[in-house]
DNA sequence: AAAATAATGCGAAATATTTCGCATTTGGCG
DNA sequence: CGCCAAATGCGAAATATTTCGCATTATTTT
């Protein structure tokens, strides 16, 4: 049986996002990532709902619930990318890598472009392999 | 001065995802490719209020009216990039090209390889220029 | 052990979104 | 020309989301 794929409010993709960037979050920290944050009794209240949904899971720790995401990391990136290459770049994985490179060139150290070429060459490498 | 980046509602999301993936679309080519899709009022109503917020614009061709994003695929896709980088790879071009990788190396030719590769070697040289 | 502090839980008001029906407009056709 | 078909525009009901205040529970301090 598969989960409720039904995509999130506005707000509760807001905290998704908060959640997924810090890795693990108070409320109190959802809230000061948020742009125009409410108050933190609403915060709270957002965070039990997606809890209630099955998007985070919480732990306490000295006294506080920490809030994670229900999905590991990898399948949230995996899920989002999908998304992103479908939506934008009809489904070009070379288009994606392309754009990447317009972003991110200048800032990239030889170091980088040297590992980035080294993980492509792994990866044909091992498709040939299968 | 600058545009109103509120992050829409659910359905203004969908529907702009939809645009976005055919490049133009009729309300009732939107309403099609929606999973749930409401009535074709709707889908015009929404329509509407997107352009009033500016995230798309519509000619008029054969008596119908053709809606367009309002932004340029080239700024759109860089909007949806960046912020997934930000959100789920740490700002990390490697890590998405990896995970890229991972997804859709095992369908890639060895043509599409080299031309990755070529893309690469290609922007490392633009970046020395500059 | 009372008071102060610091959390959570919950109900329900306030607001925003989503939905649709129906009036209107426009153009083709008998 | 008058009717039908095919769109759009709009107001407002229905529903969903978002917000918050306050009661409650637990811990620390004095």
């Amino acid at each position: 049986m598969k989960h409720d794929e039904q995509p999130m409010t506005r707000r509760e993709r807001q905290i998704m996002d908060v959640i997924y960037k810090l890795g693990e979050a108070t409320a109190a920290e959802v809230r000061e990532h948020l742009a125009e944050p409410p108050s933190y009794s609403t915060v709270r209240k957002l965070l039990s709902i997606l809890e209630e949904k099955g998007a985070v899971k919480h732990i306490e720790r000295d006294r506080r619930y920490v809030f994670l995401p229900a999905r590991s990391k990898r399948v949230a990136r995996r899920t989002a990318l999908k998304h992103l290459v479908e939506t934008f770049f009809e489904n070009s994985t070379e288009g994606v890598v392309a754009a990447l490179m317009d972003m991110s060139a200048s800032r990239m150290s030889e170091e980088e472009f040297k590992r980035l070429a080294a993980l492509i060459d792994q990866k044909r490498k091992e498709r040939g392999d299968k």
